[in-house]
DNA sequence: AAACCTTCCAACCGCGTAGTC
DNA sequence: TGACTACGCGGTTGGAAGGTT
């Protein structure tokens, strides 16, 4: 098996016919002893460094060549040793046991691969890392959430727990009741953004994903204390690598939202920390909604934010390398400037303007209460009031002049704004949306996929988190409300599917560690005519809210 | 049977960080 | 303080294998 591979790879590494050559010298891979050999390793290869390792330790990775012999950089060995011949490597597939911790580490760390691996012992953070890659576009492919039903339904108890809470911000819990509370917090539909329809394209400059991949826990440490070394955030924001300084992370974005993001600057020593505060973990922390119009649902782990996939020229470069999983490059397929899906800068950008601004500024909709059955009414009304979203209008690149629009257009246009039952922050978002699209015939990207969401539709208890976002500038403001698709993934799971008759597997798939035989007891598929033909799916549950208020 | 597609996974690459000088 | 080095991490790539059409 090797040798076939191995050939291949020699093949295509080798330089003037001569295998085992490495061409290139990226990475360190400069070797005292010629030319270093890349691709699969051999049997001998791998008995030498074990030999290596044996004598020496791990370690003075470079040193392997040198004493050895072995033509592999060190980096190469450092590799092979940690992933393959280690002696304290569990192999196999994982075990439910380890599914379902993967899972729950994921919603914790986010993509921390190597510091998930550390919690189960005899795993690589490669594997898991491939492990979690394959699981994200298995379930994205069947349009299921990442998160199983089980947390689902914590993160609702939680969400129950904390509506009950006072001043969730000020600090006074402790981090560590804060983490344990909200391991199981659903970042989901980190997709909930505002439709970037709202915003002018430049929004779309907004680097998403700064915030996306990290852990719902870490952000609402943020919120709750700042004193908390929200290392993922800060790294992932680069705030202090960027020449430009923290109102920079805002970089590209303009009027309406840039008012709102100017407002960033008013924290000019700790951009990110401040802008994780302003974060609203409403779905968990709305108890107080006109004081903490918290976003839970944007806090999502892993998220990998859908750029949209429209890396505009304008994206500082910092934003590009922001934590962008492999994920996101599938999602590049809604990155049309035409495609009709959401960009999750935009709510990003709202997210990550200042808690204070919105607060002072903002005044919740009344509807707001954030509470599972006045988001179920409201979709419903929602759902009465309008069967089918018109979801395909080539308006992403709508003017902000949009804003002013009637509240029932965008109501239609918006929907497709949230929704991401794959992915609690966002990667996902695109899964559900394109997909949607697809169906509808209106990928721009992508051509219909049958195999997506076969006939399968959430209905989708749209929360719709209010808030205002005052344009500082234009001194007007902006009424934006949106749905709360971190319920969504909850609602969808615990019996919200309407039509037992469909099949589960799909689900049963996705949920494969959380669920028993009896899956199609709480989770069924909705199977809507109209889905089928790729029109008019009851998306509507997706519904949200945008309106203008001049 | 062949072509195509999907999944899995080993390996590579670029970058960030810590340590050292 | 800056340059250099080693190491680790996360994202991505590409081939093998298996499944589907």
């Amino acid at each position: 098996m090797k040798s076939k591979s191995e050939e291949k790879m020699i093949s295509k590494n080798s330089v003037d016919d001569s295998p085992y050559v490495e061409e290139g010298n990226s990475g360190g891979n400069v070797g005292g002893n010629g030319p270093l050999k890349k691709g699969p390793w051999t049997s001998t290869e791998d008995a030498i460094l074990i030999d290596y390792v044996t004598k020496h330790g791990e370690g003075n990775w470079n040193a392997v060549q040198k004493c050895s012999g072995l033509a592999r950089c060190g980096k190469s060995c450092r590799l092979r040793w940690a992933n393959h011949l280690r002696p304290d490597l569990k192999k196999g597939a994982f075990t439910l046991e380890e599914e379902r911790r993967i899972i729950e580490l994921h919603v914790k760390m986010g993509n921390k691969w190597a510091r998930m691996a550390a919690e189960l012992p005899g795993r690589t953070d490669n594997e898991i890392k491939n492990y979690w890659n394959t699981r994200i576009k298995r379930r994205q492919r069947a349009g299921l959430p990442i998160y199983p039903p089980d947390i689902c339904t914590q993160a609702l108890n939680d969400n129950q727990h904390h509506e009950n809470m006072d001043n969730f911000s000020s600090g006074d819990i402790q981090q560590s009741d804060f983490l344990s509370m909200n391991v199981f917090e659903i970042p989901q539909f980190n997709g909930m953004e505002l439709n970037q329809q709202l915003y002018t394209p430049a929004l779309l400059d907004i680097p998403a994903s700064s915030l996306l991949d990290i852990p719902a826990s870490s952000l609402l440490v943020e919120g709750l204390d700042s004193s908390y070394p929200s290392k993922s955030l800060l790294c992932t924001m680069h705030p202090s690598k960027d020449p430009r300084g923290p109102e920079s992370m805002f970089y590209g974005v303009n009027a309406p939202i840039g008012g709102v993001l100017q407002g960033s600057s008013q924290y000019p020593n700790d951009g990110s920390m401040r802008i994780v505060q302003s974060f609203g973990f409403s779905a968990v922390y709305d108890h107080d909604s006109t004081s903490n119009h918290a976003l839970s649902s944007s806090l999502i782990p892993g998220s990998h934010a859908i750029m949209n996939g429209n890396p505009s020229s304008s994206e500082p470069d910092w934003a590009m390398k922001l934590e962008l999983p492999s994920l996101q490059t599938q999602m590049g397929s809604w990155g049309s400037p035409y495609s009709p899906l959401p960009s999750l800068e935009s709510v990003d950008t709202l997210i990550q303007s200042p808690l204070t601004e919105l607060t002072q500024s903002c005044s919740l909709s009344p509807r707001n209460s954030g509470l599972l059955d006045a988001v179920l009414y409201e979709s419903q009304m929602k759902k009465n009031s309008k069967n089918s979203c018109q979801l395909t209008s080539p308006a992403s690149t709508m003017p902000v002049d949009v804003l002013h629009t009637s509240s029932h257009e965008l109501h239609e246009m918006e929907w497709e704004v949230y929704g991401d039952p794959i992915s609690p922050f966002g990667h996902s978002s695109s899964s559900v949306f394109s997909e949607y699209t697809h169906m509808s015939g209106n990928s721009v990207d992508e051509p219909p996929s049958a195999e997506t969401m076969p006939d399968c539709t959430y209905v989708i208890p749209a929360l719709f988190e209010g808030f205002k976002v005052k344009e500082a500038e234009a001194g007007t403001e902006k009424q934006i409300i949106f749905s709360r698709p971190d319920f969504l993934l909850a609602s969808s799971c615990s019996g919200l599917y309407k039509d037992p008759t469909k099949d589960y597997s799909l689900l049963k798939d996705a949920f494969g560690p959380f669920l028993g035989d009896d899956l199609g007891k709480d989770c069924k598929q909705i199977d809507t005519s109209a889905s089928s033909s790729g029109q008019g799916r009851e998306h509507d549950s997706y519904a949200c809210n945008a309106v203008s208020t001049a």
